[in-house]
RNA sequence: GGGGAAUUAGCUCAGUUGGGAGAGCGCUGGCUUUGCAAGCCAGAGGUCACCGGUUCGAGCCCGGUAUUCUCCA
């Protein structure tokens, strides 16, 4: 086994052995809280119950969690691949207490594990506490304990700020002092070693003294003015940065040499034919198998590629990888090579990783072969610039140019400063700046998520009791006015608050002397809130009796999307792939939505036999049945589960079919028919592409689908009346319909020719001869421009002596008029058609201009088009004394 | 969320102050060559992303929409 998953094992049996469950690792997206792009503490799944709007049916867990971090004070994404210890991806390993044990526990434990079980020198290990401020007493009962119950000597304990020792998880919150326990790498790791008179310190600046390990009492929570209240649990949050206490452990220099990362770095060495060093030449490395890592982790949890948001985070950090590699030679795409030795290593902690192993593949080797395309395009611009430059004989490119090849096509600038050295010219880096800043300035300033408001219902819990109720009588359990949106939150409810890709239910609320119009339904921790507009009467009062009514319909029409998206999941299963998996969904009462992992276009027969089989399963007429179980029991009996989706404990099971041979079983937490024949009919709408790999399917059902059949059968209807082909099959006399209007146009054409040249025989008869050039025109009646034109080129062609003009009204209210001049005159007389024509049209009372061997224009007054036409001699006879 | 770009033949793209929709590759047919690579000739293939506006006239100008690329947050 190698030391990573004995590691993680040992954390974990530790604790399970002290009562802990063991929760597992919550996906990097996270789940509810739109404040956070990524999951980048170990607490952040828990989160809910600090601020005691969620529960727990446990009060001690044990985790490792994978986090990803790429901004934010601790962490520049800069510094990753140049330092020893940054990382985009971690993992922190972490013990909980929910009101359960406190302090004495959480030190006595983390001591003895790392002591006694990990082997660490307790002669290296140093504890800190805080030292208090003008609300917390200092932490001297922390202090007591380390020195009580682990050993540690007297002048191994220090105070230290709220900086260092008083956790607090945003401006107002839950928060408390910690207790942190550092270890020292040894002399050669400080930095300052050779600076005069440098000390090396706890919570110092020189990288020697590592914090470990950080144990989190929290006991109060801060409000907005800043005053501490105590909470009514005590809870503990630990967290341990894993890479780190590898490194400890291993005894290696840097994070990058540990078990974690070295069968990577050899497999990079392989493909790059570059040895690695933990010098600067080793940076391409450690980007490369930090940033794999992220990704990999990211794609397996549902995160894509993109132009913002966590997708947009996705794609800077493998354009950063991407980059690197290119520094060793790596110029095709590598990145996805790595893949598999990193699930080698990781796969059987996260089991995510291999299941979706060609997923993950498939798209970074997708976009880094999009980065190569961007770098391609770039490459082309800035020859194009370079190349101006040349011939104005410049020698700095101009910060605008710079800014546009970064900003507009996303050619990196380092890239643009290494190829203009290499050109011995320059880059205008100030106005660059000042571009940038303007557009960071553009970017700022808008509104950011709206916090939800917790003060008030901190503690409430509401019960959702909609599975089989359409209308339940309960009470208010909290009225908020906002604007002219009511938010009522009541102890029970029938109403589906929008989760798992299901959309809220639409009803009313009812009481007494008023009522709501429920638009829509969110839960947050345990609160489920209904939204809406008062309708009638006043504001209920807290404990109002009420009656709350679904809009039945709707709900049924949701049903039978909600089951028909599990028959579709089965169905590509079937047809596609048995690792074709949800990628997303929606499921709303008009349509649903699957976006799934596939690599290709489906064919339309694909999508037909898709479609069988799922209304086969319709009028299979299976039972729909939901059970509750363990969460890793229903996964060992092989039930699907979704990415991207929370799962508690206690899971919900939906089954199609029978126990013995289910259709499909998926954790779900949505509404279903109670058999799939109440569907009646399944319809594919469309089929595209979302991203690279991912795939769209759109459905109707029910009402909706037959609704789609009944308009396809009229628009057939329509057509066959057009084509008069009832009884026949109306394509054949479509395509036969076609191929005569191919011949006719084709015979059109030829006679349409024939006839231009004839009238344009006709026109040449009648020109007279001036100056040494003919000059023709004709009022035409009822003859397009276009046509004009065909008998323009013709007389151009027969005489290139000649100039014509030829005008016709088009319509009511407008005239066309066309000149052609023959070539040899526009070379001798220096003739322009657009010239000639733009005076004739003035004539007229309009304008025009064109090219020199042909023009067009026209006019508004088409009865003036005779005087345009007359006049034609004497403005090519006034043109000519002009030359 | 806010900027900057792109969208023209199956593919890659060109298209000048607004005035006949083009090239290369690919495809089909014919010719040439011992064969291959290729060459020559001919041909098919287009809602210039979509909707609206300005104009006598819009691929081009203006506004909006969609999709994609890209930067910032």
């Amino acid at each position: 086994m190698s030391k990573s998953i004995k590691l993680r094992n040992q954390f974990i049996d530790y604790f399970r052995a002290r009562g802990h469950t063991h929760v597992h690792s919550a996906p990097v997206i996270p789940f509810e809280d739109p404040t956070l792009l990524f999951i980048n503490a170990g607490m952040n799944q828990f989160k809910d119950v600090f601020l005691e709007q969620g529960s727990r049916p446990y009060t001690r867990a044990v985790d490792y969690q994978k986090c990803i971090r790429v901004s934010g004070k601790h962490n520049d994404l800069e510094e990753v691949g140049r330092s020893p210890n940054h990382h985009t991806f971690f993992e922190m390993l972490g013990n909980w207490s929910f009101g359960d044990y406190y302090k004495k526990e959480s030190i006595e434990w983390a001591w003895d594990l790392l002591v006694n079980v990990l082997k660490i020198d307790p002669k290296r290990l140093y504890a800190t506490v805080y030292k208090g401020d003008n609300q917390v007493t200092p932490d001297d009962e922390a202090r007591n304990i380390w020195l009580e119950l682990t050993g540690i000597k007297d002048d191994r304990v220090s105070y230290h700020d709220a900086k260092d020792n008083f956790w607090e998880m945003g401006e107002v919150g839950p928060c408390g002092p910690c207790t942190e326990i550092h270890y020292d790498l040894g002399a050669k790791a400080c930095q300052k070693r050779h600076v005069d008179g440098h000390i090396c310190k706890v919570n110092g600046d020189c990288g020697r003294i590592v914090e470990l390990w950080n144990l989190v009492f929290i006991q109060y929570r801060r409000d907005a003015s800043g005053k501490l209240h105590n909470l009514p649990r005590k809870h503990v949050d630990t967290g341990a940065g894993f890479e780190r206490l590898l490194r400890v452990i291993e005894g290696v220099d840097s994070n990058y040499e540990t078990s974690l990362f070295t069968p990577l770095i050899s497999e990079l060495e392989v493909i790059s034919g570059v040895k690695y060093s933990s010098g600067d030449v080793g940076i391409p490395h450690r980007v490369a198998v930090d940033h794999v890592r992220t990704l990999s982790i990211a794609l397996a949890d549902g995160v894509l590629p993109s132009n913002d948001g966590r997708g947009y985070v996705m794609r800077r950090i493998l354009r950063r990888a991407a980059r690197y590699g290119r520094e060793i030679g790596l110029e095709n795409p590598y990145l996805y090579k790595l893949v598999e030795p990193l699930i080698e290593i990781m796969g059987s902690a996260y089991p995510e990783l291999a299941e979706r192993k060609d997923h993950i593949i498939g798209v970074i080797k997708s976009e880094e072969e999009s980065f190569s395309r961007t770098l391609g395009r770039g490459l082309v611009l800035f020859g194009g610039i370079t190349d101006k430059l040349h011939k104005e004989k410049g020698a700095v490119i101009s910060g605008d140019d710079a800014f546009k090849l970064y900003d507009t096509y996303g050619f990196p600038l380092d890239l643009t400063e290494l190829m203009a050295r290499e050109r011995n010219l320059t880059i205008d880096n100030e106005r660059f700046n000042k571009l940038m800043e303007e557009q960071r300035f553009r970017a700022r300033g808008e509104e950011k998520f709206a916090a939800i408001d917790d003060e008030m219902t901190v503690g409430l819990k509401s019960e959702f009791e909609g599975y089989n109720n359409d209308s339940i009588k309960t009470k208010v359990a909290s009225v908020k006015q906002n604007n002219d949106r009511l938010e009522l939150i009541l102890e029970k409810t029938p109403f589906y608050a929008e989760a798992g890709g299901q959309i809220a239910d639409h009803g009313r609320i009812q009481w007494e002397n008023g009522a709501l119009n429920v638009e829509n339904v969110v839960s947050v921790g345990d609160r489920i809130i209904h939204v809406g507009q008062l309708v009638e009467g006043v504001l209920p009062k807290i404990d109002a009796e009420v009656i709350a009514i679904i809009d039945q319909n709707r709900r049924l029409a949701i049903k039978y999307n909600h089951t028909s998206t599990h028959l579709l999941h089965t169905a590509l299963r079937k047809h596609l792939s048995k690792n074709t998996s949800q990628m997303g969904s929606l499921v709303a009462p008009d349509r649903l939505r699957f976006d799934f992992n596939h690599t290709e276009k489906l064919s339309s027969d694909m999508l037909f036999n898709i479609e069988d089989t799922v209304n086969e399963a319709i009028r299979h007429n299976y039972k729909v049945s939901t059970n509750e179980m363990e969460y890793k029991e229903a996964i060992k009996s092989g039930v699907i589960a979704l990415f991207g989706e929370k799962y508690g404990e206690e899971v919900r099971v939906v089954q199609i079919g029978s126990d013995d041979e289910p259709y499909s079983r998926e954790l779900c937490g949505g509404t279903h028919v109670d058999s799939t024949g109440q569907i009646g009919l399944f319809r594919i709408i469309s089929e595209s592409a979302v991203s690279a790999g991912v795939r769209r399917i759109e459905a109707v059902t029910g009402e909706y689908a037959l609704k789609l059949t009944q308009n396809e059968k009229r628009k057939l209807n329509q057509i066959e009346d057009l084509l008069g082909s009832h009884g026949s099959d109306p394509v054949e006399k479509l395509s036969k319909t076609l191929e005569e209007k191919h011949s006719v146009e084709k015979e059109n054409e030829r006679l349409l020719m024939g006839w231009a040249k004839g009238v344009a025989v006709e026109m040449l008869s009648e020109a007279n001869e001036m100056n040494n050039l003919r000059v023709a025109s004709r009022l035409f009646t009822d003859v397009s421009v276009d046509r004009m034109k065909m008998i323009g080129d013709q007389i151009r062609i027969a005489d290139s002596r000649v100039v014509a003009l030829l005008a016709a009204p088009v319509s009511k209210g407008a005239g066309q008029l066309c000149c052609v001049v023959g070539d040899s005159l526009i070379v001798e007389k220096k003739l322009k058609a657009g010239d000639l024509v733009s005076k004739a049209a003035r004539l007229a009372g309009g304008g025009g201009g064109g090219r020199p061997h042909m023009a067009t224009a026209g006019t508004k007054s088409p009865e003036k088009l005779s005087i345009a036409v007359d006049g034609f001699e004497e403005i090519v006879k006034k043109t000519l004394e002009v030359e």
